[in-house]
DNA sequence: TCCCTTCGGGCTGTATACATTGCGCGGCGG
DNA sequence: CCGCCGCGCAATGTATACAGCCCGAAGGGA
């Protein structure tokens, strides 16, 4: 398993906080929702685990009170149950949210790539991107699949960021969490990424012509054979072996 | 079944009548935080309001900690703003944000009528879709703006809800949310919606067709178009008059 | 007069205490 | 042997207590 991935990874998954370091100065509701939502996405709190409220303070060593409301921003982003009198439980992620997941997170993503191209890119976005798609491409033609994912990750979410609509990015971060857990599991089944690599250029050159209709279109497409791609997977994955 | 999506939408929106004195099984946090919603929703918590967590706690005759728990979640909705140390502030609605908003509420929404689309409608929905319009268009010539924009929200939360996606329409609803009072700050200013009656009919039906492609379009040609005249209107109302 | 510093008050964030309520288990009856 | 009922407990939801921090005001010095 890469490892090293994992933990880069996992460090984006707490994503607005500065860094891995012991969070100084943040309060302990963040904390505790920082530090609850990086053991789920990382799979150190396995789906399926049910703590008590209490277990869960003790876990973290702080009081039920902001626990609780760190679980209730958890359970609002869809990552836990919340099941009074039976505990807290991790989610499980069945083909079928996943679905639902990516239904709405490939809309967004294409609004916000539509925002992009009417914005248009400056020479440095536009060059540091053409720089990323060709290393991704190096990377699909060595069968390096888990650092090409990692990248793809950084490469929409580079893309999107420069939509210039916060609420947009917010909504995009919550739903992306929902997601995050599934890639990681059909990570070893995935095929080499050739077809992601062509949608890529093709979308970056309709951004870049300021096209926001090819911008939609070919991002669409890419997300369409994507994402139904990865239900697919995640149906065989979940078919054949455990969670 | 036309009383049920009315009521779904007076109960989500505006019900000003009997008050909150019915408080059934809900708990306090929940309590909270639909009085608190409605409030800011209907005005009665106007924009730019600030209140301490005491002062809110001591208004809903509860204790600090289910509305603060509700505050959180508010916030996060974007209705309201925590300053720490500086009380609680109802959110204004610029024509700046309400474009974001209405940027990420469009996407999901049109998503939603693609789904509507794939799946189809049976002949009861489809009549009832129809009734609606016919309605909508008497309305329209009866010059009777108010009680048409009221169905409008209900044919498109009708819609939507066809749509078989839990994830989708809860965030539909958090979009809905933030737009609303700027729906109804401009409600005096909108010309008679023929354009929209027009589209409306046009996108019923390519749903009912299963056309998903012409459902995208035709919806995102009318959003796109009433949108920008949402924003458009809000601007000239904020910069002739009030907030 | 204006800025800098210090002090005090109070608001929030966290911990803890208390009440409620629903679940599970054990006993009883069929 | 199985199902049903009621009791006890414990987990949550809510209230309250406590402490730290920040902001602002006021006073002194340049």
């Amino acid at each position: 398993m890469p490892t090293e991935a994992l933990t880069r990874r996992a460090r984006r998954a707490a994503r607005p906080g500065p860094g891995p370091t012991a969070a100084p100065g943040l309060s302990a509701r963040d904390r505790a929702y920082q530090d609850l939502r990086h053991r789920i996405l990382t799979g150190r709190l396995a789906p399926g685990t049910t703590l008590l409220e209490t277990e869960l303070a003790a876990l973290l060593g702080l009081s039920r009170t902001p626990v609780r409301e760190a679980t209730i921003k958890l359970a609002e982003e869809g990552l836990i149950d919340i099941r009074p009198r039976h505990g807290i439980t991790v989610r499980t992620v069945s083909p079928e949210d996943v679905r639902d997941i990516l239904d709405v997170f490939s809309a967004l993503e294409i609004r916000a790539v539509e925002l992009v191209a009417r914005r248009g890119l400056t020479d440095e976005e536009l060059a540091h991107l053409q720089q990323m798609l060709s290393r991704m491409e190096r990377l699909t033609a060595a069968g390096d699949i888990a650092r090409w994912s990692d990248m793809d990750d950084d490469l929409h979410s580079t893309i999107v960021a420069l939509c210039g609509n916060p609420r947009l990015l917010r909504t995009l971060g919550e739903y992306w969490g929902q997601q995050y857990r599934a890639r990681l599991l059909i990570l070893p089944l995935r095929p080499a990424p050739v077809q992601s690599d062509l949608e890529h250029r093709a979308m970056l050159a309709a951004i870049a012509a300021r096209d926001v209709e090819a911008a939609r279109r070919t991002h669409q497409q890419h997300r369409d054979r994507a994402d139904a791609q990865q239900v697919e997977l995640l149906r065989a994955r979940l078919g054949s072996g455990a969670a």
